[in-house]
Order: structure tokens, then C-alpha cells, then sequence
DNA sequence: TATTGTTATACTCTATAACTATA
DNA sequence: TATAGTTATAGAGTATAACAATA
């Protein structure tokens, strides 16, 4: 909390973060915008290409309120990207899915979205691996699965 | 470009670095929010509370539009946070410049910010350096410096 | 003529609150 | 009564285009 003096090193690596979650975003962007989606957009339609869920749990794993996802998902379905279906298991349900379409456009952006895959190239096996731990480590061991929740909502806060 | 099948431990380091920004970002939000501050606002704060400069550079900084600035800029105004000084070299220039509570807010996000700080506590300096290693090699090399540039700005894309 | 900052406009995202249809 | 999804509303961020002041 009170800033306890932090050495030179972790300072750095800190800076280096910053580096690495800048360019996470150029890129996450640039693919996104390729399709003429934008961020959000870009998270939903890869989330629901992992697998087609309630919008309510959308909203829940993107850690926003239940009420933007109807916009985001319209706009989604607008593009004929995403559509809603019933639940049969619950008639107040609705399950949002990628089309056809939607599938095809996530796949392409989750190609170009695993930015790190070329600056990873040039590191060896071992290197990788002692990064992967040394993350992991960093992140508390936490479950992977992460990879499409991860650009959360900066522009949020607001009000 | 294409996806030449990327190999399962790439794509572990892949996950861990979305998780890295997720997490990132959650700190970065929590901070700002603590001062009532959005994203976009604590960023602008941060930036000039390194250095006071013109609005149009801070536009570029942050890869946005100029107008965008202006706005925001005039949220921290009202806010006391920050204010626009004359260039005296130049008559079309204003200077936004922190306030000194302005500064003061900015110190205490910076300590709030620097997320990794606890994580980066349980690994040794042998593996700190490592990891500092790693990273410059995977951005490329780049300068630090990046450490407020970071969060850049998701919502666009729009319109 | 070019540049700086601003204004006007329109869109997206965000949260809050109230509403509906189910459960 | 509680839950899922929607609608209405308001604030913030974003880009585009046009403008005044200055270079």
C-alpha cells in the first residue's frame, strides 16, 4: 500500500509490463479494427466462440453490467456475427452464439491476437519455459483460461 | 500472419501474458477509482505529472485525437487537478501542468499502480533479472519509459 | 499556408434504475 | 419473491470535421 522502497530491478520489470500490456492492446486492437469491430466487441464474440452462454454470464465474466451486453450482442447480431437463442431449460434465458460467420471472424481475430507468439519465437524452449513459470508464479498460480477475458473495460469507472 | 500452429507452450505463455494484462488493469482501474478518477484521466495525470507539456503532445502520446484531450483535461481542471499554462515561446501552445494535488494524486496512483510490486516480491533477484531479461528481448528492446503509456485506450474503434 | 487548441457531432461503452417475462 | 434480459438515461471516451488564434 505505502510504497515500501522497491528496488531498481522490479522497476524495471515493471516498465517492462507496461511494455507488454501497451502492446497487447496495439494488437488487440489493430485485429480488432481490421473487422471493424471494436475492443468489446472483439471480447465478446471470442468469448462466445469458446462456447455459447447466457448473456448474464457474459456480463459476468467480462466483469461488466448485464445491460451493456444487450447492445453489444445487438450490434454483434446487427453484423449477423452473433445471434440469440432459447434456452430450452429456461424460458427467460438467452443463449447468445456466434454464427457461422462469427466463428470464422473469431478465429481469424484469435490468430492475430496471440501478439506474442513472433517475440516468443526468438526465445528458446528452456527461455519460454522459465517465462511461463516465472508468470505464473507472478499471477499466484491462477487457473489458465484467461486469455480472452483479459483486455477488460479500461473506459469504465466513469459516472 | 496466417497461424503456423503455434506450440502448446507458446500458447501457455500466450494465456499468462492475458492474464498479466487483465490483471494489470484491474489494479490500474481500482487505483483510479479510489480517487474518483477514470482511466483515461489517472493516464493523462500520470503523463504530466512526469513532465508538464502541450496538449497536442500528450494527444500523441497516448494515440488519441487532440479533441479528445481537451475534454479530459477539463475534467481534471474542474477537479483542481491540473491546469493550462501559456507557452511562452509559443502563443498557440497551452501547457497542461499538474497541480500540486495533482501531483500529489499522481504520486499516490503511481504507488497504487505499480501492481507487480507484491508478485514480483516472491521471486528472487536471480529470477527478477531473468524475467527483466526475457521481456526486453520479447518487446524488442524497446526503451523503458513505457510504464505510463501502458493502458492505452480500448474503447476506440468506434464509430 | 500550416499548426494549436477548441467546438460540434455522432457513436460506443459504461453504470444505474425501472420494466417484462419468466421461475 | 427472485432471476434473466431489456429499456431508458446520463456520463465518459473516441474519431471526424470545422473553426479561431497564432505561427
Amino acid at each position: 500500500m505505502a510504497t515500501p522502497r522497491t528496488d531498481p530491478l522490479t522497476l524495471d520489470v515493471i516498465a517492462l509490463i507496461g511494455g507488454v500490456v501497451a502492446r497487447y492492446h496495439e494488437e488487440y486492437d489493430r485485429a480488432a479494427a481490421a473487422h471493424a469491430l471494436t475492443g468489446a466487441q472483439a471480447r465478446v464474440l471470442g468469448l462466445l466462440s469458446h462456447e455459447p452462454m447466457p448473456m448474464r454470464k457474459v456480463a459476468r465474466t467480462l466483469k461488466c453490467e448485464p445491460s451493456n451486453i444487450t447492445g453489444i450482442v445487438d450490434r454483434l447480431e446487427l453484423r449477423g456475427l452473433v445471434e440469440r437463442r432459447p434456452d430450452p431449460a429456461d424460458r427467460r434465458v438467452k443463449l447468445a452464439a456466434p454464427t457461422e460467420d462469427g466463428m470464422r471472424t473469431a478465429r481469424q481475430l484469435r490468430d492475430a491476437l496471440d501478439f506474442a507468439r513472433e517475440p516468443l519465437a526468438d526465445l528458446s524452449e528452456a527461455e519460454r519455459t522459465m517465462l511461463r513459470d516465472l508468470l505464473r508464479r507472478m499471477l499466484g498460480d491462477e487457473p489458465s483460461g484467461a486469455a480472452d477475458a483479459a483486455p477488460p473495460s479500461p473506459g469504465a469507472a466513469a459516472g
